[in-house]
DNA sequence: AACCATATCAACCGCAGGCGT
DNA sequence: GACGCCTGCGGTTGATATGGT
């Protein structure tokens, strides 16, 4: 049994809205409200649109104090860092951001700012001359794809998070040269984030929880999160308030069982079906982002999420052994 | 100038969840 | 608790603009 349709299509104007719609609908809610009812309201009004399309006219351009265009570097930094703690929950992100609306950070972010901090994808193709590219459109999370199980917006958050994380903590192991260019944008907002007035300003940090027992400047972490898992933004504190907080933190901990699941899953379909670590990583290879520093990030995120627990670690022979977690992240 | 590819953004769609009955 | 209605959200689409050949 379908669900009854929010309004009689046959009998709504659908596509661009005129300067007539948009001034009787702004002149209608300024005077009168919307009432608590938009479905009810284009009647009221005397127009032909659904009830859900007016309401996403007012927000999204009539209500008053609307920014559009011209997002600023402060702006930028806080959806990237955003984005990068809770993913694609643009209206807590449009919150944070006074006069935008979700819709135009959500246009703004798969249209320019992702492309500008993830740079440009290679066409799969280059690497695998006989896909048609489609592995590249469902973003890897179809069955048949060479990985199969991370979702994309997983990914793309892993990828944001291990450019930033290269670039302020590398890592020991990890061969500098290795480690992906950055794009001038992404170095900027290194320099933004460390310059906030924060003990620990690490993109690694980011996450870091309000909690009491901050590590402190000495205790460089190797992952993002805190011994107890808790993937908590703070970068912070400064332009976050803390009901935000709170909710990343519920978030991520939510997060954090899926992209462990969709990582396990990962590793058992590597062992199950035959296919190198190699071929897998492939299309992390696809997005300039070195195997080994991919490894070392999915590591340390693991160990993070739970310190007693076994992870999985890459050996260089590109094969994931289970091996019991030796060291603390704290 | 014409054509094609790509970028942009407003708008649509379907779903999930809240709320009242 | 079940049901239906409504809102809000996130993903996607499609029209238009812009740039490249």
């Amino acid at each position: 049994m379908g669900r009854a349709p929010c309004c009689d299509k046959a009998n709504v104007k659908k596509g661009p809205w005129s300067p007539e719609e948009d001034a009787k609908l702004k002149a209608y809610i300024e005077k009168h409200g919307t009432g608590g009812n938009w479905i009810a309201l284009p009647q009221k009004m005397g127009i032909k649109r659904c009830g859900k399309s007016c309401r996403l006219r007012w927000l999204n351009y009539l209500r008053p104090n609307i920014k559009h265009g011209g997002f600023t570097e402060e702006e930028d930094n806080i959806i990237c860092s955003l984005y990068i703690s809770i993913g694609s929950r643009w209206s807590i992100i449009a919150a944070q951001l006074p006069g935008r609306t979700d819709n135009d950070i959500k246009n703004y972010w798969n249209t320019k700012l992702k492309k500008k901090l993830l740079g440009r994808r290679k066409h799969p193709s280059r690497n695998h001359p006989k896909d048609d590219g489609k592995a590249d459109q469902d973003g890897g999370s179809s069955g048949g794809s060479y990985l199969p199980t991370l979702s994309s917006s997983a990914l793309e958050r892993l990828q944001l998070h291990m450019q930033l994380q290269s670039i302020q903590n590398p890592l020991p192991f990890c061969n500098p040269a290795l480690l992906p260019k950055l794009h001038p944008l992404q170095e900027k907002m290194i320099q933004n984030l460390q310059s906030l007035d924060n003990p620990i300003k690490t993109s690694t940090n980011l996450l870091l929880p309000p909690s009491p027992q901050k590590t402190g400047h000495d205790s460089i972490k190797c992952g993002p999160a805190t011994s107890d898992g808790s993937m908590v933004f703070n970068g912070g504190s400064d332009f976050i308030d803390s009901s935000l907080s709170a909710k990343i933190s519920d978030y991520n901990a939510e997060m954090q069982m899926q992209m462990q699941a969709e990582l396990n899953e990962l590793i058992l379909n590597n062992n199950n079906n035959g296919q190198s670590a190699d071929d897998q990583l492939d299309c992390l290879r696809d997005m300039d982002v070195s195997k080994e520093s991919m490894m070392s990030w999915w590591c340390n995120e693991l160990s993070s999420w739970d310190s007693t627990a076994s992870v999985f670690q890459y050996d260089h022979q590109g094969v994931f052994q289970d091996f019991p977690l030796g060291y603390s992240m704290k």
